[in-house]
DNA sequence: CGACCAATTTGGTCTGACCAATTTTTTAAA
DNA sequence: TTTAAAAAATTGGTCAGACCAAATTGGTCG
């Protein structure tokens, strides 16, 4: 965003990440235009453009008169990178809720790709579901062909509004997991569970099938996470105390 | 955004519409801020801040050099809005892939909503899905409190991911779906047992059976837009040929 | 206490300027 | 003629100072 590291960026940065820890409460009066751009050693030009960005995302109201912070439930997705960022430890409901909404997303993908492929698309699916049966069925190796499969089951969808959703979710979240350094333990048994389903699922066009499937996948993947963040808490009550 | 009828705004929503009707392909080069400036009769930082606003919704990336466009699919959601109102007929597939996606939101909110409710918000649920059976079966009676049934399972369900999500979508849709004018007609009988299936669901706090039966009410509208559009484009045709 | 009016503050916009980085063009060398 | 280097023009990023209209504020009067 305007090169990411220009002065606007950071002033943006900085409102966003008051306003996410509560600094400025919903509702209050952000300091005047003026005022930033003196605290910020900054000219009016470059705060409004930093402004301009929260409200886009919808952090903030401009209006004539003062900007308000609204409500973070009023926010766009653009917020959850930053929200996820605040803490050196992610918010673990906040983890769940993304593989829940993106399991959902994706299964619907699966349903809908399988529904209306092509006996192309189909051969194309069944190699990437080959692949990741030759692979171990841990997590960190079966990421990149499942991310292919996944990218595979997207193309073919052609949904454009998950598609779009499924953008933003990606931007937010991927270099947060990528920071938490996750490696969640999967069960071999339900990974196994889960390809074998894919495979039937593909070779007898059943979308429901592959919607299932998928859900499972992601299920199994934020359990996974689950136990991983509670043993690293474990692991982190012990150092502390 | 910045008053909705400010300058930059009226800027970035045209250069918006040229970008989504490829007036500029993916790629290109959009002219200069100072070109921009010139050609809208306004000043550098006007276009400055409607390209800031073009570049956070992932239309175009700005650089030393030039602004550049970006292929559609590294858009944000914002952009669903101006993309369905481009044309004076909203695209049938648009709507139909915003019902699905939205649709499967809704119906994880509802399993979750259901699975963790309070014996208080069964309570309201209770309430809520007695008064959706009082009503007339058809769309846009069923609207209300159908809406107010959703607003209380997010809030149950307190999925700050899927809410953003669906914030999003709502701004995006909504005013597009009443710009339809859109009255689809729901078959009865399919209502009905949505709605027995909910007080099921509700009573045996079996949050699956709610989630196939918003899954099924929201099958069931898609269908209905998709019968209403044809007919109307029936005829539409009838008039002009 | 509440309604009204002036002074101040605030956002929206414009002009014109400077810098650094990237283009593009020109020039010089191979 | 082709290629590589250097100079010029263009472009985004930023700043300062100014003006206007709308909103806020504070004081005044009923």
């Amino acid at each position: 965003m305007a090169s990411a590291n220009s002065i606007s960026c950071e002033i943006a940065t900085n409102l966003r990440t008051d306003i996410l820890k509560q600094r400025y409460l919903s509702g209050e009066r952000l300091p005047s235009e003026r005022d930033l751009a003196s605290r910020f050693d900054a000219s009016r030009g470059a705060v409004r453009e930093a402004l301009s960005q929260l409200e886009q995302s919808g952090l903030i109201e401009i209006q004539p008169g003062g900007a308000r912070v609204k409500p973070i439930e009023a926010a766009s997705i653009s917020v959850l990178g930053p929200l996820m960022a605040l803490n050196e430890i992610p918010d673990t409901a906040l983890v769940d809720q993304f593989l829940q909404a993106f399991g959902a997303l994706s299964a619907l993908t699966a349903r809908e790709a399988i529904n209306h492929a092509s006996d192309e698309d189909m051969n194309r699916l069944r190699q990437i579901v080959v692949s990741l049966n030759k692979q171990a069925k841990d997590f960190e190796t079966m990421q990149p062909p499942w991310r292919e499969f996944l990218k595979a089951l997207a193309e073919i969808a052609d949904n454009l509004v998950v598609h779009l959703i499924s953008n933003d979710l990606r931007a937010q979240f991927v270099e947060q997991m990528v920071r938490l350094g996750l490696s969640p333990e999967l069960r071999k048994q339900t990974v196994n569970e889960v390809l074998s389903s894919l495979k039937r699922a593909i070779a007898n066009r059943d979308g429901d099938l592959a919607h299932a499937a998928v859900q499972k996948y992601f299920d199994e993947v934020r359990g996974a996470v689950h136990k991983m963040v509670d043993s690293r808490l474990g692991t982190q009550r012990k150092l502390v105390g």
